[in-house]
DNA sequence: TGAACATATGAGCATTTGTTCATGTATGGT
DNA sequence: ACCATACATGAACAAATGCTCATATGTTCA
C-alpha cells in the first residue's frame, strides 16, 4: 500500500515553477518520515469499522472475545483477528481469565481520538473555518 | 472492505456463555452503526502515510498541487488523486489562482486528531495506564 | 486422560487501495 | 487560435486488507 520509506530523492514532480523557498522552508518543518509513516499506521488500525465499534465497545467495559463476537455479530475468529491488530497497536490490552480472555482499552487516548473524529464527522460544514 | 453495514441480526458467536447482561447494555449505549462507520471511514483517509504527510504540510502552509508534489517527491497525478481523497473527506479545500490549484486544511480537528496519535505513538508503554 | 469450551492462527479468497500511465480539462500567454 | 503549463481523472495492476474455514492451542471439569 505505502511505498518504500525512505529511498533516493528524485525529483518527480512534473511541473516547473515550484514556490521553492516555501517547500524547503516546510520541509525542514516536517517531523521525520518515519514518525508520519507510524501515525498513518495507528490511523490506518481506526479505518475499519470492525475495530473502531471494538474499541467502542472496550472503553465501555472489559469484554472477553466470545462478548465481542455477539455484541457486533461476528464469528470469534473475526473478532480475534482483529483483537490482534488493535494488540499490535498497543492499543488493547488482555487478561486470562480461566478459559476466557478478557480485552481491555490501554490507550488513554483513544476517547479523545474519537471525539475530535465525531466533531469533524458533526459538521455541518455550512462552509466557514474558525 | 467492510462488510454490508446493516443486516439482519443473526447470532454467529460460536460461543456458548455471554455476559449477555454487560452485552445488552453496551449494545444499547453504542452510537448508531452509521457513526462509527462513518468514523472509521474519516480514519482510513488518516491511515495513509501520503495524505498524512500532505495534511501535515498543508498545517504549515496553502500549497499548490506542485509544491506538495515537490515536496514529497512524488508524481502530481498521485497527489492529485490523494487530494481528491481528502477533498472528499471534507479535509481540506482549494482554491484556484490562475493556473494553479491551492489546497489548504479545512477542519480544526486535524491538528488534535494528529497530536493524540502522536501522543500514543510517542509512549514508552511500559505497561502502566493512568 | 479425554471431552468440551474459549481463543488464536494460518491459508485462501474476494475486495479495496495507492500508484502509474495515458489522456482530458482549464487557464494564461502569444 | 494555438501552445505550454497546471491540474484532474479513468483504466489497469500490484499490494494490502478483512473475512471465512479449518485447525491448533489453552483451560476447565469429570
Amino acid at each position: 500500500m505505502e511505498q518504500s520509506k525512505d529511498e533516493t530523492i528524485i525529483e518527480r514532480c512534473d511541473c516547473v515553477e515550484v514556490h521553492s523557498d516555501v517547500v524547503d522552508r516546510i520541509r525542514q518543518e516536517m517531523p521525520e518520515e518515519e514518525t508520519l509513516y507510524d501515525l498513518a499506521e495507528l490511523y490506518k488500525v481506526f479505518g475499519d469499522s470492525t475495530r473502531v465499534r471494538i474499541l467502542w465497545a472496550l472503553d465501555a467495559a472489559d469484554l472477553c472475545v466470545c462478548d465481542i463476537a455477539a455484541l457486533l455479530n461476528m464469528t470469534q475468529s473475526a473478532i480475534s483477528h482483529q483483537l490482534r491488530v488493535l494488540k499490535q497497536a498497543r492499543l488493547v490490552r488482555y487478561r486470562r481469565v480461566g478459559k476466557n480472555v478478557y480485552y481491555s482499552l490501554d490507550d488513554d487516548h483513544v476517547r479523545s481520538i474519537f471525539e475530535q473524529g465525531l466533531s469533524h464527522i458533526r459538521e455541518d460544514h455550512r462552509g466557514e473555518r474558525g
